[in-house]
DNA sequence: CTGAAAGCGCTTACAG
DNA sequence: CTGAAAGCGCTTACAG
């Protein structure tokens, strides 16, 4: 017992082995369990175990890994940790990769002024040192980095929301269903005006979006009105920037009066669907300030359901892009790739379902 | 070039020797290059880092660790990674880790019902068998976890806001001065009533804060009033709990409308200084549906700054507990240590000084 | 200045 | 069923 205060080095396989009365390569074989190989006898087992749990062992990570074990690691490449509008995915990939026993490596690629603009190479390199079983790739596609060169080093890599590199593995959340669920809910509440509120029509998925807000417009027998349509990009600067000073998302707030005047003042819209949650918030903050109501006069649904849904006044209704399954999704992938399951050039895409979840803005 | 096809092997340490011609030996030296390791020659050294250049190299980060070097990973404890309150510490432990070519590896007690309920002893035994070199424990004190059992494990192991165990490094954000901020700058704006409302005055963060509070009441010479003073347990349920099912944090919103009816209708409050920025903007919420106009009848000051603060309506004015400069010292602490230039047991508390952002509640 | 050699802790054919 | 032995990729005294 007072051994511990002597030298802390923790016990290895020998010192199991030594205890139990037997060669290291018996330990080895009752410790790891692998696949058959109950090559030992249940007296050594026994006594192995036993002498394991005395000592408190834990098997050595880098010595396996360097054995050519796994390293049960997935990277984990995202623009920034406190991207809001990725917090979701980051936390559920982590968990999925827990429960299978693995760990997950996060790695900003911006927001680090104090290392370079852009580390996107940096951790691709990192996670070919450590030799990660596979990446998650969750960085916007409109970020830099060289998606090629990372599928080249890390063939076990999966995107999220992002098809650029063609023939690998992919999970996107379905925003023509999202749209059609705003709308379906916005009709069923007996919305006849719904207009929708885009960041940037050229991008393919507000065109996905937009698709599927006709769509259902249509199939609720409700008027399709071009004006209806708002296209951020039109209006000058749509896009959230990242601040590297503040460390966080600087937003287009003076865009929210122009989709006010051009949606409900010019085209009388009585519901809005609206990027996101955060033009949402921006949105009936600016409606309250020119005497707008909402719900009442004018109907708001956003998309992500951040944390934010809960606090801005009144409380967003929103649709959940179900990153928790997303995430769950992208682990699978990775796992079964890891594992030998499934080829690694198996690029399937598999496309989330969206879920609406009803506050009080619609 | 068409090797690449045949065998996907990343080069190692006698690839780069063979190719520069030199032993292993010299090819580790020149590539390692530690400490005063100039045991070589300058054309050696060229060849070396021209050879390892070609290749591609890079060190195996297992075999090192396993040669006993660092493994310059330092994992992280929090209760969930999406915990609102903690987002911000750790971006910036993360960001502080990469800047010194370390990573991070995040662990989340909570909030994963696939694997348990708490899944802190789990995490500490995992580190562990990565060897991590050192550890930020960043629980909440009220969450479960076994942290004597952490520090026995992991001497390197630093705490953020928890005093539970002694002699431990530390870093606690200064609620006093916190306070004393909201008091100040709400005095400032010529407000004579100013309401605290804390969670539960029995912890010792609130007691802090009470202690900054009336001290600054003092120095701006305003009255000090017990009934200004709200105290959310006396009231039952006042904290947030975790809903494992939605992976939010479920508020006692309920609880609201008791600080509006003790602060404002009884004591005639003209301002609050909020437990936090999910306290304010509830509290701004029921505020307007009772007519009460924010700032003009009552100024309202958060406590975090999160992201929050931008999208409330209005915009909150919070003071930031300063997690950026928190995470910087955790890992410099961290840090130090694994570098062996400080004692592990150097138990030293850092305060880390907090700044008012003004918005528009107050 | 250089290289042969030992060894970190583990896994796994291989011979007994 | 068991154990001696090789080897993963690297670092580092040690002898030349």
């Amino acid at each position: 017992m007072n051994m511990n205060l002597i030298a802390h080095k923790p016990p290895t396989l020998v010192d199991v082995a030594r205890r139990a009365g037997v060669s290291r390569s018996v330990a080895g074989r009752v410790l790891n369990g692998g696949t058959g190989n109950t090559r030992f006898s249940p007296q050594a087992a026994e006594a192995v175990r036993q002498a394991a749990a005395e000592l408190g062992y834990r098997p050595n990570h880098a010595a396996r890994q360097l054995r050519g074990k796994r390293s049960r690691t997935f990277g984990v490449l995202v623009a920034s940790v406190g991207d809001p509008l990725l917090t979701f995915l980051v936390q559920h990939v982590d968990a999925a990769a827990v429960s299978i026993g693995c760990r997950t490596l996060l790695a900003n690629t911006i927001g680090n002024p104090d290392v370079g603009p852009d580390q996107f190479d940096y951790h691709v390199d990192d996670f070919a040192r450590r030799g990660v079983d596979g990446v998650v790739c969750a960085v916007h596609p409109w970020c830099p980095g060289d998606r090629r060169a990372l599928v080249e080093r890390h063939p076990n890599t999966v995107f999220y929301d992002d098809e650029q590199v063609a023939g690998v593995g992919c999970v996107i959340p379905d925003r023509r269903e999202a749209a059609r669920l705003a709308v379906r809910h916005l009709a069923s509440c007996g919305r006849r005006l719904i207009g929708l509120a885009l960041m940037a029509r050229s991008q393919p998925t507000s065109q996905e979006r937009e698709a599927g807000y006709r769509a259902e417009l249509e199939a609720a027998g409700l008027p399709v009105v071009e004006k209806l349509v708002f296209d951020g990009q039109a209006h000058g600067l749509a896009y959230a920037r990242h601040n590297a000073q503040t460390r966080r998302w600087d937003f287009p707030v003076a865009l929210m009066d122009r989709v006010i005047d051009a949606l409900v003042r010019d085209a009388g819209a009585d519901a809005i669907v609206a990027h996101n949650d955060f033009w949402a918030a921006a949105l009936m903050r600016r409606m309250r300030r020119r005497g707008i109501r909402v719900p009442e006069d004018v109907a708001i649904v956003g998309y992500l359901n951040h944390y934010l849904a809960d606090w801005t006044d009144p409380p967003l209704t929103s649709i959940d892009p179900m990153q928790t399954v997303a995430g769950e999704k992208l682990v699978e992938m990775l796992e079964r790739r890891a594992a030998g399951e499934a080829g690694v050039r198996e690029g399937s895409i598999v496309r989330v379902a969206p879920k609406l979840i009803v506050r009080e803005s619609a």
